[in-house]
DNA sequence: ATGTTTCGTTAGTGGGACGAACGTTAGTGT
DNA sequence: ACACTAACGTTCGTCCCACTAACGAAACAT
C-alpha cells in the first residue's frame, strides 16, 4: 500500500521544501486521502458530510444555497443529493413557493448518519493531525483561514 | 472570471468552517491555482519548477532518482523530462555506468529559466500568502512540515 | 543460470474542480 | 401585458492530477 517513499528527507532540496505552496499541496493530497479513504469504510465522501452537516445545523434548504455555503461547485451538487437521497439520508421535495427549486432536508437516518460520520472525522482528523496539539492545530485553522479569506476578497 | 461566491461567509455551517482538513483542501486548491496561472505565464508547470531546482542544487541524476527528491510520481516524470528537454532546459543522456538509468543534467538556458521561475515563484506566493507575515509563514512551514514528516513515516 | 529488483516508458483509471449550454421558472422594468 | 433578465436544476464534457498496471531492458543476487 504505503510506497514508503521519501518526498520530506533532507534529499529535497531547500529551496523546495520549504515554500509553503509544495507543503499546503502535499499536506492537502495526503489528507484528503486519509479523509476518503476513512469515509469510504463508512460508504461516504467527503461532500456528503458537507451537505449533512450543513442541512442538519442551518435546516432546510435549496441546492443552489447548499452549493453556495458548502462550496461544493454547483454542477456537482446533483450527483451528492442523488446519492444522499437514494440512501434515504435527505429528502428532495419541489419548493412548492418557487418551483424553480428543490428543497432538501434531513431525515431521521441522514441525522444518525451524520453523527458516524462527526465520529469518524475526528478520528481521521487527529491521526491526519497527530503531531499537532489543540493550540497548535487553532494556529492551523487560523492561519489557512486567513489566506483563504483574503483569496476570495482578492 | 472570478464568481465571486462566498465560500467563507459566516453562512458555512461552523463545523464544517473549522475543520482543518476541510481548510488545508480549500486552501490548496486556491494556491495552487494560483501558482500553475502564474507559472503558466511563463509557459512553465510547478513541476518543471521542482526538477530544475533539484538539478540545480543537487546536481546530475537518473530520474528514478529525481522522482524521489521532487515528489513527482515515477510515471509522470517522463513527460515532466519531455518537456524541459524539448525546450532544451535539461538534457537527457543515457548513463555509461548503468544503462538502465538516464542522466539529466540541466543546461545554462535552464539555470536562466529557473531564475526566472524563483522570482516568478516568489512574487506568486507572495500574493498568495499575503495576509501572513514572515514569522506567520514560517510557522504555516513548520506545522504543514510537521505534519507531513508525520504521515511519511506513519 | 535463474530469479529478483530497478529503471524508463506507455497507456489507462478515477476523482475533483470547473465550464457550457439548456429548459424551466421568478422577478423586473416598462 | 410583455419582453428581459436572472436564478435554478440538470446534463455533458473538459482538464488536471495522483495513481495503477504492465512491459522490455538492464543490473544484481545467489
Amino acid at each position: 500500500m504505503n510506497t514508503g517513499d521519501a518526498h520530506m528527507d533532507e534529499s529535497v532540496p531547500a529551496r523546495l521544501r520549504n515554500r509553503p505552496t509544495r507543503l499546503l499541496s502535499m499536506a492537502s493530497t495526503r489528507c484528503d486521502r486519509l479523509v476518503n479513504d476513512g469515509l469510504a469504510r463508512a460508504d461516504a465522501r467527503k461532500w456528503h458530510y458537507a451537505v449533512l452537516v450543513t442541512l442538519a445545523e442551518i435546516g432546510p434548504m435549496s441546492q443552489a444555497e447548499l452549493s453556495r455555503r458548502t462550496g461544493i461547485y454547483h454542477s456537482d451538487v446533483v450527483a451528492v443529493i442523488n446519492e444522499l437521497a437514494g440512501r434515504g439520508l435527505v429528502e428532495r421535495a419541489p419548493d412548492p413557493a418557487d418551483r424553480r427549486r428543490n428543497v432538501i432536508t434531513i431525515t431521521g437516518p441522514g441525522t444518525d448518519h451524520l453523527h458516524r460520520l462527526d465520529d469518524l472525522l475526528s478520528t481521521i482528523e487527529d491521526e491526519a493531525l497527530a503531531p499537532l496539539n489543540r493550540e497548535e492545530r487553532a494556529q492551523l485553522v487560523e492561519l489557512l483561514t486567513r489566506i483563504l479569506t483574503h483569496q476570495v476578497r482578492g
